[in-house]
DNA sequence: TAGTGGTCTAGACCACGAA
DNA sequence: TCGTGGTCTAGACCACTAA
């Protein structure tokens, strides 16, 4: 939380961070880092002695790793490391959700252009129907076994030079060299049948079930990226772990 | 945070809880209930000649509505109400959901009865094939048309007098008046063809698209409902908000 | 009984923002 | 310049846990 330096300094033999909080805050994180959960954390006595501080600012440097829950309290017992909490479903790319499920994915690029934004998109991507988007189709495999087709429609003000650039392995990746990784996003998702385009590209009958995704996925508070993708159904499941962090 | 009472007590004017930094929190919390994003909380050295406490007992009430979420702290300025953070897709049941959507949920039992778990029903509830669970199956409607049948499997030593105490309009609402109210749950969501059997209870044709989504849902660390879930692709559309609170 | 975290005081100086 | 939040001190008493 601190956005800037505080009163007195003096150098402190551990650590070297510039708060006195930030240093201990630190200290810890570094020493408890690999533990298994349970086990103790320093005491906050301890830490005052270690550090030559006041307890206030040794408690300020375990309150912040407990909200981050790193660790946790019990009263009476001590401070100890905590059990890494439930995180919902992060925004994640193709590339990067085929990566965790084990496989290796691939893209082939189908189209790559500068178009005018239709009505939906640009109301997806909060511009006005004409504007400049950039609309990117790719077929997606993983393990070699075509899985989905993904059209995605960026903002072209947002990103000057994409398309000359050379198009990214990962369109995620690509955003955050930019400091745009999506960190947010709303999905719409739902079930139908393969038309006899995506038939041919995704190598099923036309008709097979697939599972179609729209995805708006933001970077900050700006709309970065709209995309629809349609996967096999036979080859794919979505996973969602939904509810609090906490 | 606070678990048990602190030092000393004289009864402070504003407020009627006992520790004096929830006092604050809470004569804050109220103050600012319903105000717009942006207007200004008091500020703390308001809030101790208010409360006659020290400073750090109103930072210490300060810093969990900040945590919370609720306020926004700008040095230099004061301390603001935040805007709403954003939360992720909660864990809802499907009257919950539809409730949302502005539709009127209905349900009828088609199934209701003690099973015997299968093993993958066991091995989902963390049950061992064989014991007890409760099977209740139901065709769900919204707005009086055929959105979903719903395949509830229940953990019978969790739930004693279930199935006899006359089934509840909500799972979820029982749940949560039995302390069991899911906030976690791990969804497969995926797209298939309907059965013969689907097509008849959702008035589809057999063949027809339909979204299939499998829940384990969790109340504290157990696994208090798994089921299985056929939504009419032609109506219902998952509504996800991936990402983190933050 | 000793050690732990929970709460609280009454001050202090600092950096930043707005007037 | 004044008010704001950010940081920090050097103590204190309390309730709880475990030895």
């Amino acid at each position: 939380m601190p956005s800037y330096r505080g009163s007195v300094m003096e150098g402190v033999s551990v650590g070297a961070q510039s708060l006195k909080h930030v240093k201990v805050r630190e200290y810890v994180r570094a020493l408890v880092a690999g533990s298994i959960p349970g086990s103790a954390a320093p005491s906050e006595r301890e830490l005052v002695n270690l550090f030559g501080v006041a307890r206030m600012t040794v408690r300020q440097a375990m309150d912040a790793l407990v909200v981050e829950g790193l660790l946790e309290r019990i009263p009476g017992r001590g401070t100890f490391v905590a059990r890494p909490r439930r995180a919902p479903t992060p925004v994640l790319s193709f590339s990067e959700d085929m990566r965790r499920r084990g496989m290796l994915p691939e893209s082939v690029t189908l189209l790559a252009r500068l178009e005018q934004a239709g009505p939906g998109v640009a109301r997806a991507l909060g511009l006005t129907p004409g504007d400049a988007v950039i609309h990117w189709r790719r077929l997606r495999r993983a393990d070699a076994m075509p899985m989905c087709i993904e059209d995605a429609y960026l903002n072209e003000i947002l990103l000057p030079g994409f398309l000359q650039s050379g198009m990214p392995v990962s369109l995620y990746d690509e955003l955050g060299d930019r400091g745009m990784r999506p960190t947010w996003a709303e999905d719409n998702v739902n079930a139908d049948l393969a038309t006899e385009e995506e038939a041919v590209h995704l190598e099923v009958d036309a008709g097979a079930p697939v599972l179609r995704q729209q995805r708006r996925a933001f970077a900050e508070e700006k709309v970065v990226e709209v995309s629809r993708s349609t996967f096999r159904a036979d080859r794919f499941t979505l996973r969602l772990q939904l509810g609090q962090s906490e």
